[in-house]
RNA sequence: GCGCCGGUGCCCGAGCGGACUAAGGGAGUGGCCUGCAAAGCCAUGAUUCACGGGUUCAAAUCCCGUCCGGCGCUCCA
């Protein structure tokens, strides 16, 4: 039985999917605006890592995450640029998806386009006017109105008191609005702005209408899981449920939130300038590497960046290659698993996905393969090297996939390079140590580490 | 200002009332292995979990207070 943290119960509860077997999920994408950074790695991680996990258990996950085309920034970068804001989101969201896939993020099942979800948006700010949860302001839009929910602000653990006693504590409140908790479902046309038509008029629409319209489409009036970055539960996540609700529908079961990623102890954002873009990491680190040093953090603890945890996490992934190295030259074959490892691990992830204590059941078993080749006691090898591919594809790790520079140049000089081994070898079986050394020597500056077994000799890049 | 979350060894980071003699990773040190390396294995490291009170037979884990940090109350992953 697999327990996760509901933010909006505060608890980690039993997970009991709607449909057994099945699990619908859907997540908020990023604005695209911009390139993404390594916060927004993190939280596609978190999500792809918990769909993962719950195919390795055996659901059918149906995943959906959305790409959100139209917001203000975006209008502002295409004026700034003096390109179209279809272009731009278009551009933006090319970039979004390549830097994902190359970090190994799974494609969502659907993908909606905000701008695609106009009509669904429409009907549904049209059943909110009709159940009088929401304003016209004349000129200004269409507005929800906070106080016919008496539940907001049940996410984040706050009353709509307390919630209207620091409204406007960092933004100015729009003195239009009935009530300063109130939000825009449709904003009226502006010069200058894309606009749709609308019963009310052209316009555009607010943020949060967008997800409800898309997440019940895709996957019905109720859902089992509504995920995104913890920045997103206050307004965001908050105004979906104000929405769905108002509208009677039952929405997301569970809410999951994921923390944020820090630099020097402040969340990594483009306002603070203190980001480092997904692709810029991806040139020097691989994918891998990340991705082990985010499962290490709990998806729900804020989570330090730095070049020391980077090099800590490159190490640990040389571990782990090299112990795979090993056993592929040995030549290992398919065993049975280690029942025991193997309920420590889906006991760590049952519980809301606790990828630390996994990724040390790995490593447990890791140093337990190292003693066993060690040993040469292949039995227990083979188990462990069964049992560690298998825990190791539930989190989307891959103990064969080294750093993945130069592979084109790699298979013209393997020639080469078995043949200075050979010659070494020989040197070596001669007692001829200079000579040995000084192959190694020649090798080494051409970033190839030699490594002696009692089976011969393997070497890797560094 | 209001609210939420957190402060664990040199670093990252689990644990959230009893098997904690505090997981795992990285770095360090000693040893084994090796012709020497590399890789690996073994050993070693917090008498202590920001600080001060309290509850309990029992607290890193619960309660209160203090200090420090992060996040939210704008757009944000």
């Amino acid at each position: 039985m697999i327990s996760l943290y509901d933010t909006r119960q505060r608890a980690v509860l039993p997970f009991e999917p709607i449909a057994p077997g099945q699990v619908s999920m859907y997540v908020c994408g990023p604005t695209v605006y911009d390139v993404p950074h390594l916060g927004h790695a993190r939280t596609a991680l978190t999500f792809d890592m918990i769909r993962r996990y719950l195919q390795w258990r055996g659901f059918e996950v149906t995943f959906v995450s959305n790409i959100t085309d139209i917001d203000d920034k975006i209008i502002a970068r295409a004026a700034a640029s003096g390109t179209t804001e279809a272009e731009l989101a278009m551009h933006y969201k090319q970039v979004y998806m390549k830097q994902m896939e190359r970090f190994g993020i799974a494609r969502p099942d659907h993908q909606p386009h905000a701008t695609e979800y106009i009509a669904q948006m429409l009907d549904l700010i049209s059943e909110l006017l009709k159940r009088k949860v929401a304003y016209v302001i004349k000129g200004k839009g269409i507005y929800f109105s906070v106080a016919t929910h008496e539940s907001y602000g049940d996410l984040i653990g706050r009353t709509v008191n307390e919630l209207r006693e620091s409204a406007g504590a960092r933004v100015e409140v729009d003195a239009n609005k009935a009530d300063p908790l109130d939000f825009a479902l449709w904003k009226a046309a502006k010069p200058g702005e894309p606009v749709w038509d609308s019963p009310w008029g052209p316009g555009r629409p607010g943020w949060h209408i967008e997800c409800v319209a898309m997440a019940t489409h895709l996957l019905g009036e109720i859902f089992d899981i509504h995920g995104g970055g913890d920045d997103l539960a206050f307004p965001h996540h908050q105004n979906e449920i104000a929405e769905a609700e108002g509208a009677k529908l039952d929405f997301a079961r569970y809410w999951i939130h994921g923390a944020m990623l820090n630099v020097n102890g402040e969340k990594m954002a483009k306002s603070l300038e203190n980001f480092t873009t997904l692709s810029g990491l991806l040139d020097t680190h691989p994918p891998q590497v990340l991705r082990l040093l985010m499962l290490q953090t709990h998806y729900r603890t804020v989570m330090e960046l730095s070049d020391d945890s980077l090099a800590s996490a490159t190490g640990a992934m040389q571990r782990l290659n090299s112990w795979h190295r090993r056993s592929l030259a040995i030549g290992l074959s398919t065993a049975t698993m280690d029942a025991e490892a193997l309920a420590r691990f889906t006991a760590a992830m049952d519980d809301d996905f606790s990828t630390p204590a996994a990724v040390a059941v790995i490593f447990d078993l890791v140093r337990a393969g190292n003693a066993a080749l060690d040993a040469t006691d292949l039995t227990r090898a083979s188990e462990i090297f069964t049992t560690v591919h298998h825990l190791c594809d539930a989190l989307g790790i891959d103990p064969s996939q080294e750093n993945p520079t130069s592979t084109t140049t790699e298979t013209a000089l393997t020639q080469q390079i078995d043949e200075l081994l050979d010659q070494r070898n020989q040197a070596r079986a001669a007692k001829d140590f200079t000579r040995a050394d000084a192959i190694r020597d020649q090798l080494a500056a051409e970033g190839i580490i030699l490594e002696d077994g009692p089976d011969g000799t393997i070497w890797r890049h560094p």
